[in-house]
DNA sequence: CGCTATTTGTGCGTATGTATC
DNA sequence: GGATACATACGCACAAATAGC
C-alpha cells in the first residue's frame, strides 16, 4: 500500500529524488558496497511503496552519478559508494587518450573472433559468451624499436567490422568505432595493475622474464554503459609508467 | 495513424531514438531555429505516432546533449543548432584520494629527520638537501591482518610537527596539513609503475620476494608549487589495483 | 486581481521486448 | 525452455508553473 503525502509536506521533493537520496545512502553506509547488486526494480517498488516509473527514475540518477552500472537481464551494479565530494572536479583527463594514440604506433600480428568464457568475461565486463573481436599487436613510442606495450584490443562483436581499419588511421580505436557506427562513448574506465611478465610475453617485447610489468586496462562504454571496447596493454616497467596531475579547486555549489 | 515496425527492421533503434535524430535534424536544418520552441510534447505525440513517454525520453536525448531547455509551463526552447563535442571537461573521478584514507588504517613504525640525497630529491621533486620528515608504516585495509601496502610518507620539514598527529586520526596526512598551518593543496601529481618487490620489503609484506608491486606516488604541492608532501605507496600486486573511471558528457549541462 | 488554458513535471498501472542465467 | 531483470512503450491522471485575458 502506498502512503501519498501532500507534496508541500514532505519537503517539496519529488518521490523519485528521495528514493534516490535513500538509496545513495544506502550505498554510501555499506548496505549495498561496491560490486553487489541492488535489489531488483520490482523489490525496490514493494520496499519504497512507489511505482516502477519512480524508481527507474531515481536509479537513472544515481546512474548519471556514475555510482551504479545497469545491465539488462543481470541487474544493477554499484560501481562507487560515494559522489564526488572536493577534491575531484579535475581538469586532468583522461582525454590525454587522443594524444597518448597520437604520439604511438599501433603494429597489429593477429585478429580473430573470440568468445567470452569466465576468465575474459571478468576482464570485459560482459556476460558470459558474448562474442568479441580480438586484435592483438605491438604499440611502438614514436621511432623507437623496442616496443613500448603489449597490447590485446577486444571489440565487441557488433563492431568488429572496423577491424580492418585499425593501425590505418592515426585514430584511436574508439574513436573509429563512434565514426563508424555513428555511436558514442559515454564512460571510459581505467584500471592499472602490476605483474610479473611471463616467459611468452617476455620475449616478445624483449625484456627479461620475471621482470615487472604494468597492465592498464582502459574499457568503453557506450550509451546503455554497455562495453563497447576494451584495450589491455602490458608495459615493461622500465618501459611506461603512468602518471597524472591534477589541478585542485573547490567546485563553487557544493549541493546535494 | 502510427506506424509501428518490428524493431529489428528498422535498425533496431528504439523509437525514442529514431524520435530524438529526426528532432535533431529539424534542429540542425533550420525548421526549429535557435530560440524558437518546440511544439508542445502532445503535438509531438500526434505527429510522430508514439507515446508521451517515448516523446519525452527522446527530448531527454537532446536536453542532455545541450540542445534544448524546458520550462514548465512555457515549453521546449532551442539553445542551440548543433552539438558541442564532447571529450572536454569531463568530471574525472580521480579514484578519489580522502576515501582511499577513510577506509584504510595507517599503522606507522617509524619517523626520522631526513636530508634529501640525490636520488631521493628526485622522488621528492626538490632540490638537493631539503630536509623533510620521513614517516614509515603499514597500510591496512578495513580489518585485514595483511597490509595493503608498505607506505613512506615524507613531509616538508616546515609541517613536520604534525607527524605526531599522523594515523590518530581518519584523515589525510596533506587534510591534516591544510588544518594544522592553514594552507592549501592545490596540485596533485599521482605517479604509477609496477616492480618487483625485493628480499626485505617482501618479507615485511609477507609477500613472496619476486613478486609483482604496484609503485603509487602521490605529490602534494601547495601555494607556490612547493611539495607539501609526497607519499610512497608499495603495494603487492595481487592486494590492490589502481582504477578509475570518468563519466564524458557535454558542456552545455548547466542549465540554470 | 483572479481565472483559465497551455505546457511540462511527477506518478501510477500495464504490457511486451530482450538479454542473461 | 523457463525464470529473472532491465528496456521500451502504451495509457491515464493530477500537480505546478506560466502566460494571457
Amino acid at each position: 500500500m502506498s502512503l501519498r503525502f501532500p507534496s508541500q509536506l514532505v519537503a517539496s521533493q519529488p518521490q523519485y529524488v528521495l528514493v534516490a537520496q535513500r538509496l545513495i545512502g544506502d550505498i554510501a553506509s555499506g548496505r549495498y558496497p561496491v560490486g553487489s547488486l541492488l535489489p531488483a526494480e520490482l523489490a525496490l517498488c514493494t520496499q519504497f511503496g512507489v511505482s516502477r516509473h519512480t524508481i527507474r527514475e531515481a536509479i537513472r540518477r544515481l546512474q548519471e552519478r556514475g555510482l551504479v552500472r545497469r545491465q539488462r537481464g543481470v541487474g544493477t551494479s554499484v560501481k562507487a559508494n560515494r559522489m564526488e565530494s572536493r577534491y575531484i572536479q579535475s581538469t586532468t583527463q583522461i582525454s590525454d587518450l587522443p594524444r597518448y594514440v597520437e604520439d604511438t604506433r599501433l603494429v597489429t600480428t593477429e585478429a580473430e573472433d573470440v568468445v567470452a568464457d569466465e576468465p575474459l568475461a571478468e576482464i570485459l565486463k560482459c556476460p558470459h559468451g558474448q562474442r568479441w573481436v580480438k586484435v592483438t599487436g605491438f604499440r611502438y613510442a614514436g621511432k623507437d624499436k623496442l616496443p613500448m606495450a603489449l597490447t590485446d584490443i577486444y571489440i565487441a562483436a557488433a563492431y568488429g567490422g572496423i577491424r580492418r581499419l585499425i593501425g590505418t588511421m592515426k585514430l584511436p580505436v574508439y574513436t573509429l568505432i563512434e565514426k563508424q557506427y555513428g555511436i558514442t562513448i559515454v564512460e571510459v574506465e581505467q584500471e592499472i595493475r602490476a605483474t610479473v611478465i611471463g616467459a611468452a610475453d617476455a620475449k616478445r617485447l624483449r625484456v627479461k622474464p620475471g621482470s615487472a610489468g604494468l597492465v592498464v586496462t582502459r574499457r568503453y562504454f557506450g550509451d546503455n554503459d554497455r562495453p563497447i571496447e576494451v584495450a589491455v596493454n602490458l608495459h615493461p616497467a622500465d618501459r611506461f609508467s603512468y602518471s597524472m596531475s591534477t589541478r585542485l579547486h573547490v567546485p563553487a555549489g557544493a549541493e546535494a
